[in-house]
DNA sequence: AATCCCCCCTGGTTGC
DNA sequence: TGCAACCAGGGGGGAT
């Protein structure tokens, strides 16, 4: 479900929601996610500040104060969610179908639901983050201010994977999911098949500003509801209207009418318009 | 080192 | 209507 734009819609949303908030308790249902839950870990967050909420890559980082700080970290998998509601301590919350972990905090309550549980949930020393072995070989910040032409077209020569395979990988770059990068292909004008080391310079430059820009878009628009992502407070994205070529197999082009193609790299659909992307 | 393929899991949609 | 096949926004891990 969820790419960089909504991951970072839900960040937002939980500083919003929670900053300065204490941790009451917390519950486990059950611990086999796409990892075994460390119980024991979580349980240390408990008497402890919320602090705030990082992102790197698709990781949410929720940040609590204390000595050490412990930052957990949550990855939402493809249909993972996290919810605020408001908690009243003198009814039962029951438990929604597919809640695996919830944290009360002061009067609120965080909760994660993930069908399908191919999200994460672990919790280690704030120090420690950055060399999480989930985080440590991460490629930069698509937002951030490495990224760009020089920098793809660097990263990119000798390689011959299709430019959507190179681009969708998180050691090259990270947070670009299969729906932004059908679109940010579409901007730069890019054939997704395109073989990585065989884009020029100018393509590089196009398609970085292009990745930027589009997610930039998406976050703007609270992120793309497609099937089931919704944010923290429950309320839809709105790319999805701007979608160009994402899900449109059969549609006309919005630049020049012919038809959208899907095909299929490394296992994911992939949409492109075979007049304007070259 | 880079690439390819499989897999984890549940549920909604599609097509016969 | 019923049922099976297919598909889904991620990404680690092992084989090649």
């Amino acid at each position: 479900m969820p790419e960089l734009p909504e991951v970072e819609t839900v960040r937002r949303g939980l500083e919003h929601a929670l900053v300065g908030t204490r941790v009451r308790a917390v519950e486990v249902f059950r611990t086999d996610l796409r990892w075994p839950i460390p119980t024991e870990r979580v349980h240390a967050l408990v008497g402890r500040r919320f602090a705030g909420a990082a992102r790197r890559s698709k990781y949410l980082l929720l940040e609590f104060s204390g000595t050490p700080a412990l930052s957990a970290l949550v990855h939402l998998g493809m249909s993972g969610r996290l919810f605020v509601a408001t908690w009243d301590v003198r009814r039962p919350l029951p438990r929604l179908p597919h809640e695996h972990w919830r944290i009360r905090l002061g009067s609120r309550v965080l909760r994660y639901v993930d069908p399908r549980r191919f999200g994460a949930l672990d919790v280690v020393d704030t120090g420690d983050v950055a060399q999480h072995r989930l985080l440590r070989d991460l490629g930069p910040e698509p937002l951030g201010s490495s990224f760009d032409g020089a920098f793809l077209h660097g990263a990119t020569r000798k390689r011959s994977a299709p430019i959507k395979t190179f681009l969708m990988d998180a050691r090259n770059v990270v947070g670009v999911g299969n729906i932004y990068a059908a679109e940010a292909l579409f901007r730069a004008r890019v054939r997704p098949t395109r073989p990585a080391g065989r884009l020029g310079r100018a393509a590089c430059d196009a398609l970085a500003t292009a990745v930027r820009s589009t997610l930039g878009d998406a976050v703007a628009a609270g992120g793309t509801t497609i099937r089931d992502y919704i944010g923290v407070d429950r309320r839809s994205g709105r790319f999805q209207q701007q979608l160009a070529v994402y899900g449109r197999a059969g549609e006309p082009c919005p630049e020049c009418q012919a038809l959208i193609r899907r095909l299929v790299l490394g296992g994911r659909s992939t949409f492109f318009c075979p007049r304007c992307q070259r």
